[in-house]
RNA sequence: GGCGGCAUAGCCAAGCGGUAAGGCAGAGGUCUGCAAAACCUUUAUACCUCGGUUCAAUUCCGAGUGCCGCCUCCA
């Protein structure tokens, strides 16, 4: 990271090889990096989000490694089921492709994905896909009937690399009627005839749109040029998009497409598979009315890129307070800061240390000598844990793992910061090591994994009420406290004053009535605050 | 039918030849008048079953069981 030129070592499953690899690129500084994109049909769900997240957080990582990366992802905004679409609604295609790509984007800026260098629509890359079809047809790659043109699979000899069949056991295991016009059934649509009333564009072979394998292929070579690095996507485009992808780009520029294929799992639904066809599907919206965007991001970091995950309420439920107790330690950190800058926490100098005959300084177990602890229970170097994680970043962008190390490490500054408020001294080394800890643990989980970008104390505030979560039930906010805020503050007031006078019981039936009505109350050095946590 | 993946504590989930990361939940503790919140500590007699290889297997190999995916549009 902050070692100039020195970039960590990274791992990556590549598809192709169904094995880790050195990731090497193609060019020294440079990453050249192509993810698959929306069809633009309909609102996005957790599918997509998982899909992106994965690869923005691949995205981050590599740029954060000290890569300049060229990241394309497109719109497919031309296919059946956007026609299919505007037909029901009685719109364009257009009208509805444009409508879903915004949506899309609402989306991914709520979960905080970031925009790739390019985001390219296959009906802006028309010209260069008639190109290569027709260059295609030329080198006796594909072939044309009655206005469509297709790819001749069996011109390509490693068709199947990627996707580990073969040609002849894809046939023996036919399931659908061959298309007759076809001199092969797995010879798959580069141009399609369109239809009456349909979109369509002029070409050698009579109006028509392309098909869907060849968008990403002349997408991915006009931005990023005919070799590429990363080529990503969800792992059923494996066969037969990319497996297709490969076939006409080879074929095409005769050089290697895609050296490193990443695919990540999918999301499941009680154990199955979540998609649009089977109507199991959940919005990306419909997660986001309950749950915090970050929530979501984390529930996802916790699992491989490369697994599945059953996705659950209960899931990102968890995700969530955990996301809290990320909060909670940047919140604490800001707390101590603050009372050093008051001078109310004094830092001490290595030197004054220790008068009460601790054993030898920084050998010592840094763990359980709780009270004393004046001798140098810390210096230890943040760089192991930085090396641990980019260490798990590096192998196959080892999420979990990355994140294990951010929460070793909150617990080290936990324990840290409560010694030394219960103190009221700090050591300077801890303090040092604290400071540095947190530019860590800020960069790693804001710059990184994309979370962590609110203000921790509003985020606190806001988000320690227990989610009151019902599965397919909107309504997680719980009900509004029955009682206005002047009343409560009144309340408390009047508590405080009850609780000076020792006057408990009294000061007790405050609490409990205000808890009735949905306030909890939380006395702390600095007053009494309260949260309103709703009636159950 | 062909190909592939997964099976780890109450739940989620890393690890993958030398005897188990992390998170959530639970329990105990610190703090507090008591709470709440926070924090700390703690939680797997062996990682689906049975064989095999090995000095040593959760980790490799084989068989079995269960779940899932791809082979059709799909992130």
């Amino acid at each position: 990271m902050d070692k100039k030129n020195k970039k960590p070592d990274i791992k990556i499953f590549n598809t192709l090889s169904l094995s880790k690899e050195l990731f090497k690129p193609i060019n020294e500084d440079k990453v050249l990096m192509y993810v698959c994109g929306i069809t633009a049909y309909d609102l996005s769900h957790i599918g997509h989000a998982r899909a992106y997240i994965t690869f923005d957080i691949i995205y981050r990582f590599l740029k954060s490694a000290g890569y300049n990366v060229i990241y394309v992802r497109n719109f497919t905004d031309i296919d059946d089921k956007i026609i299919k679409k505007a037909n029901e609604e009685k719109k364009t295609v257009e009208a509805v492709s444009s409508k879903y790509i915004d949506e899309y984007r609402k989306d991914m800026d709520a979960l905080n994905v970031l925009s790739p260098s390019y985001e390219p629509k296959a009906t802006e890359t028309i010209p260069e896909m008639i190109e290569v079809a027709s260059k295609l047809i030329d080198k006796g790659n594909a072939y044309e009937i009655n206005g469509d043109v297709f790819f001749r699979v069996n011109s390509f000899k490693d068709y199947g690399k990627l996707s580990h069949k073969n040609i002849d056991e894809l046939i023996a295991g036919l399931r659908i009627p061959v298309n007759e016009e076809k001199e092969n059934f797995l010879d798959f649509a580069l141009w399609k005839k369109s239809k009456e009333g349909e979109p369509s564009w002029n070409s050698p072979w009579g109006k028509g749109r392309p098909g869907w394998h060849i968008e990403c292929s002349a997408m991915s070579m006009k931005f990023l040029g005919e070799s590429i690095d990363i080529h990503g996507g969800g792992s059923d485009l494996i066969f037969p998009h990319h497996e297709n992808e490969i076939a006409q780009s080879e074929s095409y520029t005769g050089k290697n497409f895609v050296n490193y294929w990443i695919h990540n799992g999918f999301v499941n639904i009680n154990s199955e598979k979540m998609s649009k066809s089977l109507k199991n599907f959940i919005t990306v919206r419909d997660v986001l009315e309950k749950f915090h965007p970050e929530a979501l991001r984390l529930f996802f970091m916790f699992t491989h890129y490369r697994s599945f995950i059953d996705f659950s309420y209960e899931g990102i439920e968890s995700a969530g307070q955990s996301l809290l107790r990320l909060y909670q330690a940047v919140n604490l950190y800001n707390e101590l800061k603050k009372l050093t800058y008051e001078k109310r926490i004094e830092i001490k100098d290595a030197k004054e240390k220790d008068t009460s005959g601790g054993t030898a300084g920084g050998a010592s177990t840094e763990d359980g000598n709780k009270g004393t602890a004046v001798s140098g229970k810390n210096p230890e170097s943040i760089e192991r844990y930085i090396a641990q994680f980019y260490d798990s970043m590096g192998d196959d962008f080892n999420t979990a793992k990355a994140v294990s190390v951010i929460f070793d490490l909150v617990r080290k500054t936990n324990k840290i910061i409560k010694d030394a408020m219960a103190q009221n001294f700090i050591e300077r080394a801890d303090l040092l090591f604290l400071d540095s800890a947190m530019v860590f643990i800020k960069h790693s989980l804001s710059d990184i994994f994309g979370i962590l970008n609110e203000d921790p104390k509003l985020f606190i505030e806001s988000n320690s009420a227990p989610a009151n979560y019902e599965y397919g039930k909107s309504g997680v906010s719980a009900a509004a406290a029955a009682i206005s805020g002047e009343e409560i503050e009144k309340l408390i007031k009047r508590r405080n004053e009850l609780r000076k006078n020792k006057e408990y019981a009294a000061a007790d039936e405050i609490r409990k009535s205000l808890l009735e009505k949905g306030v909890t109350l939380e006395d702390t050095n600095f007053g009494t605050a309260y949260k309103i946590t709703g009636i159950n």
